[in-house]
DNA sequence: GTGAATGGTCAAGCTGCTTGACTATATGCA
DNA sequence: TGCATATAGTCAAGCAGCTTGACCATTCAC
């Protein structure tokens, strides 16, 4: 593949997926959540499962654990999280979900049908789906880092 | 589509294009490019086809015209790019690449090639086009914004 | 010609991240 | 068991990149 086909690519991956951010961030702040930012979303995704500690939502956003410490902070403060005693582990302590953060995370997945739906118009529910196969069999398994 | 199925297109968009992101602004490091940002990158591809000014600048990347007026005393002050005067407006200055900033930008583009190369591997030189294609058709035409 | 709009810069401030230092608990090994 | 080392987390300070606000020079509209 030519270099200028790849960064054709490139740049057009980086547009949509700058593009996608801010309508599903739009969309979460017209559901009422204000205050929270789109990295907040990548948190909630880690911690909705069953929790996780602060070491490992840094692993999982490619930040510093000072930094994961601060956006729990934030979110604590917001009342979208709260932090309880490890079960197993004194040191630790285990970042889990509030109610009002599993909302929140639900209003981040209606924001995204929203956005994506005129990808579906555009190209057919089809091909979107075909992208999105395409896609996840190229993502990594490393940190969710931000594009630039 | 579901808002679950949206919630993983997006997901695995937002973790490609991160991890695209650093792959090339590493190979850019590699081939001896330092003190280079991925925001540089928008910037040259903004300025590379005649120049542009700043607010021209700051509005490709959905930022002010101060902050993109800094961004250009750094390519400038590294070498990257140079000021000009506008050749039809006294108030404004052409802000252009320099050789070294051509060949980083070219630079840039053999590190694309090489960040697509196993995706080539792994679904195909026809996949990989079909993706290029269907992201090329929802791409928005707006400013490249950073995707979180 | 004159008032409003536009291109650009300077200065100050804020936010989100980093590095460095530290405490508390857990783990590995003699 | 006891002690050295590693790990989870926080506090504090600093920095980079952006923002807002103010300002000057030039251009545009009428």
């Amino acid at each position: 593949m030519q270099n200028s086909e790849a960064m054709a690519l490139s740049a057009a991956l980086l547009a949509v997926a700058g593009e996608l951010t801010q309508r599903i961030h739009e969309g979460v702040v017209a559901r009422g959540f204000e205050g929270v930012r789109p990295a907040h979303g990548f948190a909630f995704a880690r911690l909705a499962p069953g929790g996780a500690t602060v070491t490992e939502l840094a692993a999982h956003l490619g930040v510093t654990k000072q930094a994961a410490s601060q956006l729990v902070d934030e979110i604590v403060r917001k009342g979208y999280a709260e932090r309880r005693p490890h079960p197993a582990d004194a040191r630790a302590r285990l970042v889990v979900l509030t109610e009002q953060g599993w909302a929140c995370t639900r209003a981040a997945e209606e924001a995204a049908a929203e956005a994506v739906g005129p990808w579906v118009e555009l190209l057919g529910e089809g091909e979107v789906r075909a992208l999105r196969d395409r896609l996840l069999r190229i993502a990594p398994y490393g940190p969710i880092r931000p594009a630039w």
